[in-house]
DNA sequence: AGGGGCTATATGACCGAGCACATCTTGCGG
DNA sequence: CCGCAAGATGTGCTCGGTCATATAGCCCCT
């Protein structure tokens, strides 16, 4: 009923209905020191009273600041960048900064340019680039000037700050656990190439046979996807020798398993299948599955606090931040025979 | 060398770059028609080389309109909500629009709420609320007035328009499927209570047991998590004259799927099992999932449709979109000894 | 009592666009 | 060659906040 028109309420109002002026309303909403109790106490009441909201909008406009962060991020509907970008949520919410998302389909260095620079229209503070793709990386080199950015999984060159897990370490873990077990060598079914997870990966993998003076195979080149492991697993199915796999991933792990199964060889007694992600399911796998840890969440922790750093130190001064990778042992891997 | 000053180049800028009045800039990008075919030839080259970015935020000022939509969601991490925001942001991008998240974690109605007012004050256009609880739905009877709004999975009672898929009719296919293939009954692995997709399965799973004279099982309790599929199937496997089950979703059918395999019961010669969702990796469970398909990518899609006509009306015209779902048979199911 | 140094509050400009309206062109019919 | 309508362009205000600065009130000290 105090109701006489249907805009809603703003600043001047509150005044209004307060008695002060707009001013120290402001000071009021941005928690200034000088504002006596009683005053603060009956501008508070007037904002309840009038169900008035702050526009952030304006703010925004006259703060330069829109307190929101862009997201770009390849294929959302992934594990890997739904969680971190979960992690990078809750992180920014609880400094008080909104995520603005653009989720891209493919993967060239255009389009990630082209999402960069229509959140930076939009007046984000700083982006977060999820899309570990080599070209996706270059989009980075040349950000709109003052953009402050961090990439996950970034390449080690580019003018950004970088947080990422220890891939390479993360498939030496992987490889080591089975050459501990007995095992000649350790076949690999990789992601796609251009990712630098593919990479890091391959480049762990390899290191660790050569350390351990091992032959090492060529790896199978798979995409990510349970299809793919499961094309590598028949092909392993059908040559000799193979005692031990590594799967880029925890899906294409699971299109391993699923094939050695159909081939009638039994996980883990013939072949041992080590896979990469821990996602929620694989432990549930026939048989579960031994693999790499990696903590999305933290990563998207630490993203935002790289990024908010560098938003309120104005200063270009890039970190790379590396966070180790875990390993859990389940049943999908035993000695050799 | 053209930049005198560190400040990104405004309209006036441009204008005088151009030699125009900055409301004849504002025309050209916005494509008004009045504008003469070489004013607008040398606006556009004095655009580009200032590499002038109109500020959208001082646009959304003035207008009213940030061209924001708000999504507020529960648990990103899981693959149905997802699937369903990627379709949003790929349809909401299309339409113009940026979608900002707000991703929760605990979900009463109380963050709900929460959720939507701090999206109301970054000045959203709307939000479409992925919350299918029936504690979350509560939050949308009282909506920030004048704010369109549009749920996935709502209840049906609420002032909002609800785009959701036939949960009734899935269940009911996944139910008489196994029914069809000759089982006397089919025990149900439930999803958590006070969700509208459990309600809606158990409805139908009921229904279609009711409609063909069959006896109704007490529903075994879950959670959506593979870990409660895998505590349901070691119960249900020590039960005597389990031949079919219905798992509220595909992460708890494999949790079933493995209880069973480790009970040394064969699936499906001995217990069929169907599951619901079809997420990428149930293809390839062991055995393949036969499941029912939810097609997320156009539920999400249909959301930005209904949401931006609600928009654009400006009515409050409530719609209610119901997307059916599919069925997909592969080898988790045959026919009873 | 007077003045210095605070604190508390008010005033007006400003951020960068769009909108309404005014003004100046242009084209065309009579 | 004039008049008039439509087309093209310019002017000034507005959106809803914050910032810089001015001003009023207060306490304390000499």
């Amino acid at each position: 009923m105090t109701t006489p028109k249907r805009r809603l309420p703003v600043m001047a109002d509150v005044a209004k209905e307060a008695g002060v002026s707009h001013q120290t309303v402001s000071r009021v909403l941005n928690d200034h020191p000088n504002v006596r109790p009683d005053t603060r106490a009956r501008v508070e009441e007037a904002i309840t009273r009038l169900g008035y909201r702050r526009n952030l909008v304006a703010r925004a406009l006259v703060t330069k600041r829109s307190r929101t962060l862009g997201v770009v991020s390849f294929d959302t509907t992934l594990y890997g960048p739904a969680s971190t970008i979960y992690g990078i949520e809750q992180a920014a919410r609880t400094a008080g900064y909104f995520i603005s998302i653009v989720s891209l389909k493919s993967i060239d260095a255009g389009s990630v340019r082209d999402a960069i620079d229509y959140l930076a229209e939009q007046g984000v503070d700083g982006v977060v680039v999820v899309a570990p793709q080599r070209s996706a990386g270059r989009a980075l080199e040349n950000l709109p000037p003052g953009m402050p950015a961090v990439a996950v999984e970034g390449t080690h060159s580019a003018d950004v700050s970088v947080v990422c897990i220890d891939q390479i370490e993360g498939a030496r873990l992987a490889t080591r656990h089975l050459l501990e077990l007995g095992h000649e060598t350790v076949w690999h079914v990789s992601g796609p190439a251009d990712w630098l997870e593919t990479e890091g990966r391959i480049e762990g993998w390899r290191a660790a046979l050569e350390e351990a003076g091992r032959p090492v195979p060529e790896p199978l080149a798979g995409d990510w996807s349970p299809r793919a492991g499961y094309e590598a697993g028949k092909s392993l199915a059908a040559m000799d020798g193979v005692t031990a796999v590594f799967a880029g991933n925890d899906q294409m792990a699971l299109g391993v398993l699923r094939a050695l199964s159909e081939a009638g060889v039994r996980v883990p007694d013939q072949i041992s299948v080590v896979g990469f992600d821990d996602i929620p399911e694989s432990e549930f796998f026939s048989p579960p599955l031994t693999t790499v840890r990696q903590d999305f969440d933290v990563v998207g922790r630490h993203c935002i606090e790289v990024l908010l750093r560098q938003i309120d130190l104005g200063s270009a001064t890039y970190e790379r931040l590396v966070v180790p990778p875990g390993f859990v042992v389940r049943s999908s891997t035993s000695p050799a025979r």
